[in-house]
DNA sequence: TTATTTGCCACGTGGGATCA
DNA sequence: TGATCCCACGTGGCAAATAA
Protein backbone atom coordinates (compact mmCIF):
# COMPACT_ATOMS: atom_id res chain seq x y z
CA UNK A 1 0.00 0.00 0.00
CA UNK A 2 1.49 3.47 -0.83
CA UNK A 3 1.55 5.68 1.89
CA UNK A 4 1.94 9.49 1.17
CA UNK A 5 3.99 12.00 3.07
CA UNK A 6 1.34 15.65 3.12
CA UNK A 7 1.94 19.40 3.99
CA UNK A 8 -1.70 20.52 5.67
CA UNK A 9 -2.71 23.24 3.56
CA UNK A 10 -4.80 25.01 6.51
CA UNK A 11 -1.48 24.26 8.97
CA UNK A 12 1.20 25.53 6.45
CA UNK A 13 4.79 23.57 7.30
CA UNK A 14 2.92 20.47 9.63
CA UNK A 15 3.39 17.33 8.39
CA UNK A 16 1.82 13.66 8.09
CA UNK A 17 2.17 10.60 6.45
CA UNK A 18 -1.02 8.97 5.69
CA UNK A 19 -2.30 6.08 3.58
CA UNK A 20 -3.29 6.27 -0.24
CA UNK A 21 -6.70 4.70 1.17
CA UNK A 22 -7.48 8.19 2.97
CA UNK A 23 -7.39 10.13 -0.67
CA UNK A 24 -10.88 11.31 -0.90
CA UNK A 25 -10.93 11.32 -4.67
CA UNK A 26 -11.15 7.68 -5.31
CA UNK A 27 -10.03 7.84 -9.30
CA UNK A 28 -6.37 10.02 -7.93
CA UNK A 29 -5.75 6.71 -5.05
CA UNK A 30 -4.27 5.10 -8.69
CA UNK A 31 -2.06 7.46 -9.29
CA UNK A 32 -0.50 8.40 -6.29
CA UNK A 33 2.68 9.76 -7.65
CA UNK A 34 0.95 12.31 -10.01
CA UNK A 35 0.12 14.02 -6.93
CA UNK A 36 3.19 15.18 -6.19
CA UNK A 37 3.01 19.32 -5.44
CA UNK A 38 -0.62 19.08 -5.76
CA UNK A 39 -3.58 19.58 -3.39
CA UNK A 40 -6.13 16.93 -2.57
CA UNK A 41 -8.71 16.18 -0.42
CA UNK A 42 -7.26 13.74 2.41
CA UNK A 43 -9.70 12.23 4.88
CA UNK A 44 -8.17 12.54 8.58
CA UNK A 45 -10.10 10.95 11.52
CA UNK A 46 -13.61 11.90 10.47
CA UNK A 47 -12.73 15.39 9.03
CA UNK A 48 -11.35 15.95 5.48
CA UNK A 49 -8.71 18.90 5.13
CA UNK A 50 -6.76 19.67 2.10
CA UNK A 51 -3.47 18.07 2.10
CA UNK A 52 -0.34 18.94 -0.49
CA UNK A 53 1.51 16.11 -1.58
CA UNK A 54 5.32 15.93 -0.78
CA UNK A 55 6.40 12.49 -1.20
CA UNK A 56 4.72 8.92 -2.47
CA UNK A 57 6.29 5.57 -1.03
CA UNK A 58 5.95 2.00 0.34
CA UNK A 59 8.01 2.53 3.49
CA UNK A 60 5.78 4.27 5.63
CA UNK A 61 8.45 4.35 8.24
CA UNK A 62 11.13 5.90 5.93
CA UNK A 63 8.43 9.24 5.01
CA UNK A 64 7.73 9.19 8.70
CA UNK A 65 11.17 9.94 8.96
CA UNK A 66 11.21 12.57 6.41
CA UNK A 67 7.97 14.42 7.99
CA UNK A 68 9.85 14.63 11.17
CA UNK A 69 13.14 16.84 9.28
CA UNK A 70 10.84 18.79 7.20
CA UNK A 71 9.05 19.83 10.44
CA UNK A 72 12.33 20.44 12.69
CA UNK A 73 13.42 22.31 9.26
CA UNK A 74 10.21 24.59 9.41
CA UNK A 75 10.98 24.76 13.28
CA UNK A 76 14.61 26.46 12.52
CA UNK A 77 12.76 28.28 9.62
CA UNK A 78 10.56 29.74 11.99
CA UNK A 79 12.91 30.53 15.04
CA UNK A 80 15.51 32.14 12.95
CA UNK A 81 12.40 34.57 10.91
CA UNK A 82 11.54 35.38 14.03
CA UNK A 83 15.06 36.58 15.35
CA UNK A 84 15.93 37.72 12.09
CA UNK A 85 12.23 39.88 12.48
CA UNK A 86 13.33 40.74 16.12
CA UNK A 87 16.68 42.49 14.67
CA UNK A 88 14.63 44.13 11.66
CA UNK A 89 12.35 45.64 14.22
CA UNK A 90 15.25 46.50 16.88
CA UNK A 91 17.23 48.70 13.62
CA UNK A 92 13.51 50.17 12.60
CA UNK A 93 12.95 51.20 16.36
CA UNK A 94 16.74 52.84 15.96
CA UNK A 95 16.11 54.95 12.78
CA UNK A 96 12.56 55.63 14.55
CA UNK A 97 14.36 56.62 18.17
CA UNK A 98 16.23 59.24 15.84
CA UNK A 99 13.45 60.69 13.84
CA UNK A 100 11.33 60.68 17.10
CA UNK A 101 13.90 61.72 19.89
CA UNK A 102 13.67 65.21 19.32
CA UNK A 103 9.72 65.41 19.50
CA UNK A 104 9.56 63.01 22.23
CA UNK A 105 11.46 65.19 24.42
CA UNK A 106 9.27 67.88 23.89
CA UNK A 107 6.30 65.63 24.60
CA UNK A 108 7.76 64.32 27.86
CA UNK A 109 8.29 67.88 28.57
CA UNK A 110 4.86 68.72 28.20
CA UNK A 111 3.76 65.44 29.98
CA UNK A 112 6.10 66.30 33.36
CA UNK A 113 4.14 69.65 33.22
CA UNK A 114 0.82 68.44 33.00
CA UNK A 115 1.60 66.02 35.52
CA UNK A 116 2.58 68.21 38.01
CA UNK A 117 -0.36 70.42 37.50
CA UNK A 118 -2.84 67.51 37.61
CA UNK A 119 -1.52 64.91 40.73
CA UNK A 120 -4.65 62.91 41.07
CA UNK A 121 -4.05 61.41 37.10
CA UNK A 122 -3.65 57.70 37.28
CA UNK A 123 -0.12 56.46 36.34
CA UNK A 124 0.53 54.78 32.73
CA UNK A 125 -0.13 50.95 32.90
CA UNK A 126 3.44 49.50 34.07
CA UNK A 127 2.73 46.23 31.69
CA UNK A 128 5.43 44.67 30.08
CA UNK A 129 4.89 47.05 27.12
CA UNK A 130 8.94 48.71 26.54
CA UNK A 131 9.12 45.56 24.40
CA UNK A 132 6.51 46.17 21.40
CA UNK A 133 5.89 50.23 21.46
CA UNK A 134 9.07 51.86 23.54
CA UNK A 135 8.44 54.98 21.75
CA UNK A 136 5.48 55.95 20.69
CA UNK A 137 3.42 55.38 24.32
CA UNK A 138 4.25 58.03 26.35
CA UNK A 139 4.26 60.33 22.65
CA UNK A 140 0.76 59.03 21.73
CA UNK A 141 -1.44 59.63 24.47
CA UNK A 142 -4.88 58.76 24.11
CA UNK A 143 -8.57 58.87 25.28
CA UNK A 144 -9.70 56.87 28.62
CA UNK A 145 -11.56 54.65 26.53
CA UNK A 146 -8.55 54.10 23.96
CA UNK A 147 -6.83 53.21 26.61
CA UNK A 148 -8.91 50.25 28.21
CA UNK A 149 -9.16 48.86 24.85
CA UNK A 150 -5.72 48.55 24.35
CA UNK A 151 -4.97 47.38 27.71
CA UNK A 152 -7.73 44.33 26.66
CA UNK A 153 -5.71 43.76 23.25
CA UNK A 154 -2.71 44.00 25.04
CA UNK A 155 -3.58 41.26 27.96
CA UNK A 156 -5.19 38.86 25.43
CA UNK A 157 -1.69 39.34 23.17
CA UNK A 158 0.31 38.79 26.38
CA UNK A 159 -1.80 35.68 27.00
CA UNK A 160 -1.48 34.05 23.23
CA UNK A 161 1.71 34.49 23.38
CA UNK A 162 2.55 32.88 26.62
CA UNK A 163 0.10 29.89 24.75
CA UNK A 164 2.25 29.84 21.61
CA UNK A 165 5.78 29.90 23.57
CA UNK A 166 4.11 26.74 25.46
CA UNK A 167 2.78 25.11 22.41
CA UNK A 168 6.44 25.74 20.93
CA UNK A 169 8.00 24.04 24.14
CA UNK A 170 5.25 21.27 23.84
CA UNK A 171 6.01 20.93 19.91
CA UNK A 172 10.25 20.42 20.46
CA UNK A 173 9.73 17.83 23.14
CA UNK A 174 7.42 15.98 20.68
CA UNK A 175 9.87 16.39 17.56
CA UNK A 176 12.87 15.28 20.03
CA UNK A 177 10.84 12.34 21.50
CA UNK A 178 9.45 11.00 18.22
CA UNK A 179 13.69 11.03 16.81
CA UNK A 180 14.46 9.17 19.78
CA UNK A 181 11.94 6.13 20.13
CA UNK A 182 10.47 6.72 16.40
CA UNK A 183 8.41 3.06 16.19
CA UNK A 184 7.04 1.07 19.68
CA UNK A 185 5.96 -2.08 19.66
CA UNK A 186 2.58 -2.21 21.02
CA UNK A 187 2.82 -5.44 23.02
CA UNK A 188 5.63 -7.11 23.98
CA UNK A 189 6.37 -10.01 21.23
CA UNK A 190 3.53 -9.10 18.90
CA UNK A 191 5.28 -7.43 16.93
CA UNK A 192 2.94 -4.82 16.26
CA UNK A 193 4.31 -1.22 15.75
CA UNK A 194 3.43 1.88 15.55
CA UNK A 195 4.87 5.48 16.23
CA UNK A 196 5.49 6.78 19.38
CA UNK A 197 4.02 9.87 18.89
CA UNK A 198 0.93 8.15 17.03
CA UNK A 199 0.52 5.90 19.99
CA UNK A 200 0.70 9.22 22.61
CA UNK A 201 -2.19 11.29 20.77
CA UNK A 202 -4.05 7.73 20.96
CA UNK A 203 -3.82 7.50 24.24
CA UNK A 204 -4.27 11.32 25.08
CA UNK A 205 -7.67 11.08 23.25
CA UNK A 206 -9.14 8.02 24.60
CA UNK A 207 -9.80 8.85 28.10
CA UNK A 208 -11.62 5.55 28.10
CA UNK A 209 -10.16 1.48 27.54
CA UNK A 210 -12.94 0.81 24.98
CA UNK A 211 -12.47 3.83 23.27
CA UNK A 212 -8.67 3.59 23.26
CA UNK A 213 -8.69 0.28 21.67
CA UNK A 214 -11.59 1.33 18.64
CA UNK A 215 -8.99 3.86 18.20
CA UNK A 216 -6.08 1.90 18.25
CA UNK A 217 -7.97 -0.64 15.25
CA UNK A 218 -8.99 2.47 13.40
CA UNK A 219 -5.00 3.36 13.16
CA UNK A 220 -4.19 -0.76 12.67
CA UNK A 221 -6.86 -2.13 10.18
CA UNK A 222 -7.87 -0.76 7.02
CA UNK A 223 -11.41 0.73 6.78
CA UNK A 224 -11.15 -2.20 4.35
CA UNK A 225 -10.48 -5.09 6.74
CA UNK A 226 -12.79 -3.32 9.57
CA UNK A 227 -16.12 -3.77 7.02
CA UNK A 228 -15.16 -6.90 6.24
CA UNK A 229 -14.35 -8.68 9.43
CA UNK A 230 -15.85 -9.79 12.54
CA UNK A 231 -14.11 -9.59 16.13
CA UNK A 232 -13.49 -13.61 15.99
CA UNK A 233 -15.35 -14.94 12.98
CA UNK A 234 -17.55 -17.10 15.12
CA UNK A 235 -21.13 -17.52 13.64
CA UNK A 236 -24.00 -15.64 14.68
CA UNK A 237 -26.58 -17.49 17.04
CA UNK A 238 -29.15 -15.12 16.59
CA UNK A 239 -29.15 -15.63 12.73
CA UNK A 240 -27.49 -19.07 12.27
CA UNK A 241 -27.74 -18.96 8.34
CA UNK A 242 -25.95 -15.97 7.52
CA UNK A 243 -22.49 -16.43 6.37
CA UNK A 244 -20.41 -15.66 9.31
CA UNK A 245 -17.78 -12.48 8.30
CA UNK A 246 -13.76 -13.67 8.35
CA UNK A 247 -11.76 -12.82 11.68
CA UNK A 248 -10.07 -9.85 12.02
CA UNK A 249 -6.03 -10.36 12.01
CA UNK A 250 -5.94 -11.72 15.33
CA UNK A 251 -2.12 -10.75 15.83
CA UNK A 252 -3.13 -7.00 15.75
CA UNK A 253 -6.39 -7.84 17.50
CA UNK A 254 -4.66 -9.17 21.05
CA UNK A 255 -1.82 -7.06 20.53
CA UNK A 256 -4.44 -3.84 20.53
CA UNK A 257 -6.23 -6.37 23.67
CA UNK A 258 -3.35 -6.91 25.32
CA UNK A 259 -1.84 -3.40 25.17
CA UNK A 260 -5.36 -2.36 26.77
CA UNK A 261 -4.93 -4.86 29.48
CA UNK A 262 -1.39 -3.56 30.34
CA UNK A 263 -1.99 -0.32 30.58
CA UNK A 264 -4.67 -0.59 33.13
CA UNK A 265 -2.77 -3.14 35.07
CA UNK A 266 -4.41 -6.49 34.85
CA UNK A 267 -2.30 -7.82 32.22
CA UNK A 268 -0.87 -11.64 32.46
CA UNK A 269 -1.47 -13.38 35.55
CA UNK A 270 -1.79 -11.93 38.94
CA UNK A 271 1.62 -11.72 41.31
CA UNK A 272 2.64 -13.99 43.74
CA UNK A 273 2.57 -12.05 46.69
CA UNK A 274 -1.15 -11.39 46.11
CA UNK A 275 -3.64 -13.45 48.35
CA UNK A 276 -5.60 -15.67 47.01
CA UNK A 277 -8.94 -13.62 47.13
CA UNK A 278 -6.78 -10.53 45.76
CA UNK A 279 -5.30 -12.61 42.95
CA UNK A 280 -9.07 -13.57 42.31
CA UNK A 281 -9.98 -10.09 42.49
CA UNK A 282 -7.07 -9.55 39.82
CA UNK A 283 -8.40 -12.17 37.68
CA UNK A 284 -11.94 -10.90 37.82
CA UNK A 285 -10.77 -7.24 37.26
CA UNK A 286 -9.38 -8.46 34.23
CA UNK A 287 -12.12 -10.78 32.58
CA UNK A 288 -14.67 -8.25 33.24
CA UNK A 289 -11.91 -5.69 31.43
CA UNK A 290 -11.69 -7.93 28.73
CA UNK A 291 -15.33 -8.59 28.01
CA UNK A 292 -15.86 -4.87 27.47
CA UNK A 293 -12.84 -4.47 25.61
CA UNK A 294 -14.49 -7.09 23.15
CA UNK A 295 -17.65 -6.40 23.48
CA UNK A 296 -17.02 -3.00 22.07
CA UNK A 297 -14.82 -3.75 19.61
CA UNK A 298 -17.30 -6.03 18.08
CA UNK A 299 -19.73 -3.53 18.43
CA UNK A 300 -17.32 -1.43 16.20
CA UNK A 301 -16.64 -3.98 13.92
CA UNK A 302 -20.50 -4.27 13.10
CA UNK A 303 -20.87 -0.68 13.21
CA UNK A 304 -18.35 0.00 10.47
CA UNK A 305 -19.49 -2.62 8.41
CA UNK A 306 -23.32 -1.13 8.60
CA UNK A 307 -21.81 1.87 7.61
CA UNK A 308 -22.41 3.26 3.97
CA UNK A 309 -19.28 3.05 1.82
CA UNK A 310 -17.85 6.91 0.85
C1' DT B 1 -31.15 27.94 17.84
C1' DT B 2 -32.59 23.73 16.03
C1' DA B 3 -31.97 19.51 13.41
C1' DT B 4 -29.02 15.95 12.10
C1' DT B 5 -25.10 13.00 12.46
C1' DT B 6 -21.78 10.40 14.89
C1' DG B 7 -19.68 7.64 18.47
C1' DC B 8 -20.37 4.94 22.20
C1' DC B 9 -22.89 2.10 25.09
C1' DA B 10 -26.76 -0.73 27.29
C1' DC B 11 -30.00 -4.22 26.87
C1' DG B 12 -32.11 -8.30 25.05
C1' DT B 13 -31.97 -12.64 22.25
C1' DG B 14 -30.46 -17.28 20.91
C1' DG B 15 -27.40 -20.83 21.16
C1' DG B 16 -22.64 -22.91 21.92
C1' DA B 17 -18.92 -23.75 25.44
C1' DT B 18 -17.36 -24.41 29.97
C1' DC B 19 -17.52 -25.18 34.81
C1' DA B 20 -18.98 -26.89 39.38
C1' DT C 1 -27.04 -31.27 34.32
C1' DG C 2 -28.09 -26.71 35.42
C1' DA C 3 -25.75 -22.35 35.88
C1' DT C 4 -22.81 -19.23 33.95
C1' DC C 5 -20.11 -17.22 30.48
C1' DC C 6 -19.27 -15.96 25.80
C1' DC C 7 -20.34 -14.34 21.23
C1' DA C 8 -22.82 -12.20 17.16
C1' DC C 9 -26.45 -9.45 16.22
C1' DG C 10 -30.39 -5.97 16.43
C1' DT C 11 -32.33 -2.02 18.45
C1' DG C 12 -32.46 2.16 20.64
C1' DG C 13 -30.85 5.89 23.90
C1' DC C 14 -27.67 9.52 25.15
C1' DA C 15 -24.30 13.10 24.60
C1' DA C 16 -21.30 15.67 21.82
C1' DA C 17 -20.21 17.51 17.43
C1' DT C 18 -21.64 19.48 13.27
C1' DA C 19 -24.60 21.53 9.79
C1' DA C 20 -28.33 24.41 8.45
Amino acid sequence: MDHLLVEWVSEPKTYSVVRSEDIVDGTKRLNCVGLIGSETEISWGKKVYLGRVHEVGQDKRILIQNADKLAALALLEEESTATNQLTLKVAVRSKKRKKQHTEATKVLQIDKILASQNLDQPQGNEEDNNENNPVSAPAEPSLDTDIDAQIDYKEKFLALKIKYRELRRKHKTLVRSVAETNEVELYPSSGVTLSAAELASIKLMSNQPTVRARNLFRRLFTLDELRTHSLLGKRCNANRNAIPLPAIDPNRCNAVIGYILKEEGVDGLPANDLSSADAKLFLKKKRTLKREITKSLSDFLREETRKPIV
